[in-house]
DNA sequence: TCTCTCATTAACCGTTTGCATAATGAGTTT
DNA sequence: AAACTCATTATGCAAACGGTTAATGAGAGA
């Protein structure tokens, strides 16, 4: 037996454990690095706005060469519409909607209910702050993205909080007065302490992270809002 | 007597005149432009994020050379400053937070100094929804222009209003719970539906600077906020 | 009327921006 | 092991950016 063959033969084996070790290696990169950069993409944006994020500012975050922003997304506009679509099915994904049931038949039961629901919320605007802090600097203004995200996702979020603040209110769970007003009162109500929070830290030294801290917004929310 | 003798005469005569109709012609342009060119800011900068909004932008929203804003505000950082400079101490001359003397007495006096407070902060809100979102573009990041609205202006009004909800808690006025919390609370419920009324404008349909949408906005946040 | 002041503009500089194209080289296939 | 694929990087470009300096010209003062 030739040293070449025998050499061969070492090879082929050690390819072989390499396609066990790391299977799909590029395949599996690709993925990791897209979404490094959709991370990246969100903290930016969310931290920036979208006009005042630079791609390149989002490709240094995400330590790749910015270049790599057009191989994956195509253009900034892209990257956005990418990075907002995932948090809206993100969101989507954590958040529950569907009533527990049997549990509702009680007035207590739909109380439970409602508390759940604003807890819920909470926790989730506690635990990805970049999405209202993201939505919001774009909702000031009118324009492009803000139709489109409007179209995509704001409006079938909004309907769902519209059906469960008048159901709410039709149970007498929630005080009576104008449903869009209230959908915006209590978003704001749960958003404002995470979306703020360097100013929260700053103003009134304490963090909005902190889990005593959540647990007492909630109670402040459900106290203010369910009856 | 020579013409020009005459001619001279006339011409002083015309040049006191021009002096009463026009008194300081340039000491008053000089202001107005200085006014024009902060209205921009507060306007591109409310829209936009300070990153995101360029001095050549604001100069020309103002209908002046951009140069202007080197001489009248030194650089972009300064004109920022003199716009939050300016939202402030407007907010302070608009907003009385007097209680109302005598008519805190009685329990249903306090239930309408507090409805009082509310309602005059939602229709400051409603009148000037660029101070909201000058400042949530700014407060979502922690940085030195935070550091200094902070300690400058943001500590103040927080005080002032950490103080009415302590008040109001104690009179049973409003529902227990942490008083930051509260005020974010309050804050969120308040301004939310102005700051971000190009989405309510493209996801409800409806107009929130409306009269009557402003007066049930009102009605909802004394109906949850105060008891 | 003639100068002088200064509010305003024109022109320029170095840097950053979004985006495009070419070059590279590690991983895959044969 | 050679050929190929394609994820990544290097380079380049026109426009826009914040900021500076010199020029301008209308109003104020003598």
């Amino acid at each position: 037996m030739k040293i070449t063959k025998i050499k061969k033969a070492r090879a082929a084996k050690i390819k072989k454990v390499k396609d066990i070790l790391k299977p799909n290696t590029r395949a599996l990169q690709k993925e990791a690095t897209r979404a490094t950069i959709l991370n990246s993409a969100l903290q930016i944006f969310s931290e920036h706005g979208y006009e005042g994020s630079s791609t390149r500012d989002i490709a240094a975050h995400a330590g790749v060469h910015h270049a790599l922003i057009k191989y994956y997304f195509e253009n900034k506009d892209s990257l956005w519409r990418a990075a907002v679509s995932f948090l809206f099915e993100r969101q989507a994904s954590e958040m529950n909607f569907a009533p527990p049931g049997a549990s509702t038949k009680t007035r207590e039961g739909r109380r439970e209910y409602a508390r759940t629901i604003l807890r819920q919320y909470v926790l989730y605007c506690a635990r990805h702050p970049e999405h209202a802090r993201l939505m919001v600097q774009e909702s000031v203004r009118d324009n492009d993205r803000l139709q489109w995200a409007a179209d995509s996702f704001i409006v079938q979020t909004s309907r769902s909080a519209e059906k469960f603040v008048r159901l709410m209110q039709r149970e007498g769970v929630m005080p009576q007065g104008s449903a869009p007003a209230m959908v915006y009162m209590m978003v704001g109500a749960a958003q404002m302490f995470y979306t703020l929070a360097p100013e929260v830290r700053r103003v009134w030294h304490i963090d909005p992270f902190d889990k005593n801290v959540i647990e007492s917004h909630i109670d402040a929310l459900q106290a203010v809002f369910i009856r």
